[in-house]
DNA sequence: GATAAATGTCATTCT
DNA sequence: ACAGAATGACATTTA
């Protein structure tokens, strides 16, 4: 009976904050992890009863975040502040790695392919050479750096004036030749290009690392490229190698017919070649390295293939979901999802019982929960309303209930309960002295020379003394060991009923912080999504304005409807006929799709 | 007087 | 064995 009774009311608090979640699971699973498991006292003895049986008390010293006699466990909690500290490290949005490719060598066709550039030969050189002036890369350019560090100014104008020209610089170091051509007006748009692929070079970022800034063999035999623009001067041929300040990764563009990779010039084809300035390898990796993977490349040839808005429009919006992204606000300032609560709790649990009873008490939790609704939990105050009042009546601290003179819990109690409050007031300032207990009128009906908070507060040894020493009779005897009992369980009724509504308050503080950081977590799926969708709306952009500058063995355009560019996991980009790739990636943007409608 | 909240008390279990 | 803490349930007090 006893147990079910256990079983059940301990069980109601945690449906409630199930319920409160309204789908946030509040996994307190940590719990189970904690030291206190083994001072737990399992009744049931089920499996689940570790937890249901843990006394409140034990919530109380968890959700105050440091129990003194467990240091143990503050572990767990520095592994929310580790936590904390990495999601204040920035966002994934804004990739602040410098990175910048394009097309930098146009072969013309028919014999001059032959007497192919420099660099397709280079291509393998650079291979021996990259190693040694990899990191040298944006150790040569400050400023690229320094929009590393800096993280957002790389969609400046003057970023895109410092590309074109570090592009020219390369471009004479390797010799490259663009002869002056018909292609002029598109590649008068590479600037605009290279402005949309702020985005993009992100993610090739994440894998360009790991990959040597060598030239990959060009075995594009069936393509060529298009006459150049006439906006970029023509480089001596023969240059050689790159600069150890900019040293070019080239990726390949071939064709899947392609037989042989490893071949530098495939009959007939000509060359061409990616060069990638990037500022990677350079420890100032990308701080959202974990973010993106081998999926990304999948995810944006799938959206190379999707129709998706315009370019600007894409951009935009991932631009404005950065600048109104408000979680990132949340991140940064000292908001409800900040998970200083930890920090802070240990604070307020530190700090003595009678500072924070006797000054009011209105710290650790009530300025916790108010910086939730104040802050961060925003959305979530929004749709789960939580009384702030109740909230910021009931939320004291006490982390020592253990028993104390009535002549200090007298007055916590008073202060915690209004109703107490004014029978305070009334009674001593008003109304004269308290009115006696009954206990208190049955001491004095006895005649007995002490009071009851005496008689409940002295030490046992006297209070046996006592008992003896008074020569009382049984009677009078037992009442004041009931006396003694009813005072003890009184105050002892008092401090179970103070840790009762202190666990309710930490319960129902972890549950807007979670609520909180579900909905920062939303908001910030959302804007990834939204940069994800952007980059590959430029990988798109770019592929397609690539495929346009390439030609066959017969001279004839490369249509982006029937080929496209692929990101290969390895940083390779590859260029393949769209049939395959839209057989491919249909299933998958059908299922994508799916998702997507699934979420609406 | 009804009601809800606060508080006290009892029974029980556990340390 | 006992004191005392903890706590659910119920009783009492209070506004």
């Amino acid at each position: 009976m006893r147990r079910t009774e256990t079983r059940f009311t301990e069980g109601l608090i945690q449906l409630t904050v199930l319920l409160s979640l309204i789908g946030v699971r509040l996994d307190l699973g940590f719990y189970s992890n904690s030291p206190f498991e083994s001072t737990t006292v399992e009744i049931g003895g089920g499996p689940d009863s570790a937890f249901i049986h843990t006394p409140l008390h034990r919530y109380r010293d968890i959700a105050a975040g440091l129990h003194p006699k467990c240091p143990e466990l503050e572990d767990e909690f520095s592994t929310r502040r580790l936590l904390n500290e990495v999601r204040a490290l920035g966002s994934p949005v804004r990739f602040p790695t410098r990175l910048s490719a394009w097309l930098v060598h146009l072969v013309p066709t028919g014999t001059d392919t032959d007497t192919g550039p420099e660099e397709t030969r280079g291509n393998d050189g650079d291979g021996d050479t990259s190693d040694g002036t990899r990191g040298n890369e944006t150790g040569g350019h400050p400023d690229v750096v320094k929009d590393e560090e800096e993280g957002i100014s790389d969609d400046s104008p003057t970023q895109l004036t410092r590309s074109s020209a570090l592009e020219q610089e390369v471009l004479l170091s390797n010799g490259v030749q663009l002869p002056p051509g018909p292609g002029a007006e598109v590649h008068s748009q590479w600037p605009d290009f290279l402005s949309d692929f702020n985005e993009f070079e992100s993610l090739i970022a994440q894998h360009v690392p790991d990959m040597d800034p060598i030239s990959y063999n060009v075995s594009l035999h069936d393509a060529t490229v298009s006459n150049g623009g006439d906006y970029r001067p023509d480089p001596p041929r023969g240059g050689g190698h790159t600069t150890p300040r900019q040293t070019p990764a080239f990726f390949s563009l071939e064709s899947t017919n392609s037989s042989n990779r490893d071949t530098p010039r495939a009959p007939g084809g000509a060359a061409v070649a990616l060069p990638l300035f990037s500022s990677l390898g350079n420890g100032s990796h990308s701080r959202v390295g974990g973010y993106l993977d081998e999926a990304v490349f999948e995810q944006i040839n799938l959206l190379g293939l999707e129709g998706l808005a315009s370019v600007e429009e894409q951009v935009l919006n991932a631009v404005d979901g950065r600048l109104d992204a408000p979680w990132l606000e949340d991140l940064d300032s000292d908001s409800g999802l900040s998970l200083e609560t930890e920090s802070r709790s240990p604070t307020s649990a530190s700090m003595s019982s009678s500072e924070s009873f006797c000054e009011g008490g209105a710290m650790g939790y009530s300025s916790e929960v108010e910086s939730l609704f104040s802050n961060g939990g925003a959305c979530a105050s929004s749709c789960y309303d939580w009384p702030r009042q109740s909230l910021n009546k009931i939320i004291w601290h006490d982390h020592n209930y253990s028993s104390r003179p009535p002549e200090e819990s007298k007055p916590q109690s008073r202060t915690r309960y209004p109703k107490a409050i004014k029978q305070e007031v009334m009674s001593e300032d008003e109304t004269g002295p308290e009115e006696p207990s009954r206990d208190e009128r049955r001491l004095q009906a006895l005649g007995l020379p002490f009071s009851a908070p005496e008689i409940v507060n002295m030490p046992m040894e006297d209070f046996l003394e006592l008992l003896e020493g008074q020569d009382l009779s049984t009677s009078e005897a037992t009442l004041l060991r009931d006396v003694r009992r009813r005072g003890k369980n009184k105050l002892a009724a008092q401090n179970c009923r103070k840790r009762k509504l202190h666990a309710i308050l930490g319960l129902q503080a972890e549950v807007e912080e979670l609520i909180a950081q579900r909905d920062a977590l939303l908001r910030e799926r959302t804007c990834t999504s939204k940069a994800l969708s952007a980059t590959g709306e430029c990988f798109k952009t770019l592929s397609n304005a690539v495929l346009r500058q390439l030609r066959d063995e017969h001279g004839q355009t490369l249509s982006p409807q029937q080929y496209t560019l692929h990101c290969g996991t390895n940083g390779h980009l590859a260029v393949r006929p769209r049939t395959n790739a839209v057989k491919m990636n249909t299933t998958r943007a059908k299922t994508t799709k799916r998702k997507k409608d699934k979420k609406r």
